[in-house]
DNA sequence: CGAGGGATGTTGTCACTGACTACATTCGTT
DNA sequence: AACGAATGTAGTCAGTGACAACATCCCTCG
């Protein structure tokens, strides 16, 4: 930050912002312990003190990016009208948004996680996922939705968005398509849900 | 095959073959380009001949990969009863089972695609999707389905597919409640669906 | 204080990798 | 049979991830 010393201070966030970057300028691939040092002004040795390996490194980009979809879910859904139609819309935006602007992060996001030590990543997951279930049991309490297990309605539901930002980001969807695409899908979602 | 003359007869073949098993067994990051010659019996130079670079043999496996699936869902279709909702049926489950026992090589198809020389792969991925295109137009022409392009109602009916295959894949979701969420998101894809 | 122990960063090293080059062998064509 | 294209080999180079030995710093406890 300053005249660094011998220690840098926060060596660990200044890596993962950095290594964010490079992640969403240039994929996963270009990312290199090594290289990330010299972007931050450290030594090629230093990053491992903070990530035994270059997957601990990749799953704590993933874990941050979990933390972050978590946030915009719940801000979208905080400055939406508080019914649920316009809950559930304003979810989608925020997810497909997410995912469109972030592709290479959310491609690590959703990288196989069985695999030792990546329960964090797991759990960082299930975190940011909650806002979708709270919107959904929301609406049951209202009336508005079908009753259910709202997580496996609300699986279904994020599956639906990720499908869609997913197919947009490997270039199969056209990415205007997905402004029209979305809320027609999350219509047909609730159509199907609500109860009759 | 045989004897081994300084030729090996169908290199490329050969590596793909090998080297879909090593991405199957190990994942993407354990594919090397040395290795796999090395498992091949080949010289570490031989691969260049048949892929440029590491990445052109990532997109000739995930082109690979969808012609394959392409064969999958249009083995599932002619299978099928003759009418559109077992044929719907059969198309999610063949998906779905695809993504499953190939997940490191559906992330591998799904990967972007936004980079100089990926047509080949995004067109093998519409000629594997063009099965889904005509089980739908056929349900349209049946009046089984409301009109509308169905490119675009297949791409969304496909989303929730890969979605939901792609959270299993990550341990989002667990592997048993596929087998009652798929059927069940496709009812309720078919029930926004059908003309009313 | 001030010593010492843990946390953090540095330097050096190793095996491995992808990319490239020059060269060898084989195949197909004429 | 000869020759050019296709295919495989051998050698090389810079970059990388993992690791170990060492340096520096911070913080606590006597």
């Amino acid at each position: 930050m300053c005249a660094r010393s011998y220690h840098h201070g926060n060596l660990r966030s200044a890596l993962l912002i950095r290594a964010e970057e490079t992640l969403r300028e240039r994929g996963v691939q270009a990312l290199s312990l090594r290289e990330l040092a010299r972007a931050t002004g450290v030594s090629h040795g230093a990053p491992r003190r903070h990530f035994g390996d270059r997957q601990a490194l990749l799953d704590a980009l993933a874990e941050d990016g979990f933390a972050r979809l978590g946030r915009d879910l719940d801000d979208a859904v905080r400055e939406a009208e508080p019914d649920s139609i316009a809950r559930f819309h304003a979810l989608a935006r925020a997810y497909v948004l997410f995912a469109t602007r972030h592709a290479a992060l959310l491609e690590l996001m959703y990288a196989g996680k069985h695999r030792e030590g990546a329960e964090p990543v797991y759990e960082a997951a299930e975190r940011a996922f909650a806002v979708a279930l709270g919107v959904i049991s929301a609406a049951q309490e209202a009336g508005e939705l079908v009753p259910g297990d709202p997580e496996s309605l609300a699986k279904v539901a994020l599956a639906t968005l990720h499908g869609l930002a997913a197919m947009a980001n490997s270039g199969i969807l056209a990415g205007e398509e997905l402004e029209s695409v979305v809320p027609d899908a999350v219509e047909r979602l609730l159509w199907g849900l609500r109860p009759r």
